[in-house]
DNA sequence: ATCCGTAATTCGGAATTAACGAACTAATGG
DNA sequence: CCATTAGTTCGTTAATTCCGAATTACGGAT
C-alpha cells in the first residue's frame, strides 16, 4: 500500500488547479469539503450518488495529485481536506475568491 | 461562413471559465490578451510559435466557447480581445485575481 | 476577373483521457 | 474466518487533444 503523492506546496501548479477545479463534480466536491469543519470521507463529499464510485475515485484523485486536497487514510476511509494554506501560501486568496463567486 | 458562436453573458459557466483557463497555453493567450491595449490576432496571441496552427485554433476556439474572450472578423484576421466586462459582472474580480497569481 | 499571400478553419488519424462496471484490496466488526 | 464498508485498479468504450495536410476566406496586385 504506497503511501498517496501530494505535491509539495511550492509545486503546486495554477493551471493544474485552475483544470481541477474546473469540472462541475469537483468543484462541487470542494464546495463541500470548504462548508464542512472537518476532514470528510469520499462518500460524504461526493455530490451525487448516481456517479461511479470508479470515477468518483478518479476525480479524488485529480484533486489530491494537483494539490487541491489532501488525502490521509484512516481506518477503512479516506479523510479529505482542503488544501487552504498551501493553495493560500501559493495563490493567495484564489480559492476564496473562486468559492465567492460559485455561489 | 456561420457567424462564430460566444456565449451570453449571463451563460458563461464558471467552471467552463477555470477548464478553458487552466491550461498553460491557454492561460499564456489570456496573458497577452490582458497585457494587450487592443485587440489581438491569433498569431500574435500565440505563446509559442512551435504549436500547430490548428491546435491553437482549437484553443483560441474553447476560450471563446467558454466565455473568456471575444473573437470578430476583420479582413483575413480575428482580433481576439478578453471580455472583462462580461466575465467581471459574473464573476465579479475573478479575472483579475486569477492574472494576478499567474505571476 | 484571376492569381497570390496571409490568416485561420476543417478533416482524418493517432495518442491521450474520461466514465463505467466488475473485480480486487484493506480495515473493521461480528 | 466471514461479511461489510470504503476505495482502488483494470479493461473496455466513448470522447477529446494534437498534429499535418488540405481547404476556405479575405485583401491586394496584376
Amino acid at each position: 500500500m504506497a503511501e498517496l503523492f501530494h505535491p509539495a506546496p511550492e509545486a503546486i501548479s495554477l493551471t493544474a488547479v485552475l483544470a481541477a477545479i474546473g469540472e462541475p463534480t469537483r468543484l462541487a466536491i470542494v464546495k463541500r469539503l470548504d462548508q464542512a469543519d472537518c476532514g470528510i470521507n469520499c462518500g460524504q463529499a461526493a455530490p451525487c450518488p448516481d456517479l461511479a464510485k470508479s470515477t468518483m475515485s478518479n476525480h479524488f484523485r485529480v484533486l489530491r495529485e494537483a494539490g487541491v486536497i489532501r488525502m490521509v487514510k484512516r481506518g477503512v476511509e479516506n479523510i479529505n481536506t482542503l488544501r487552504r494554506e498551501d493553495l493560500d501560501s501559493r495563490f493567495p486568496g484564489l480559492l476564496d475568491h473562486i468559492l465567492r463567486v460559485a455561489d
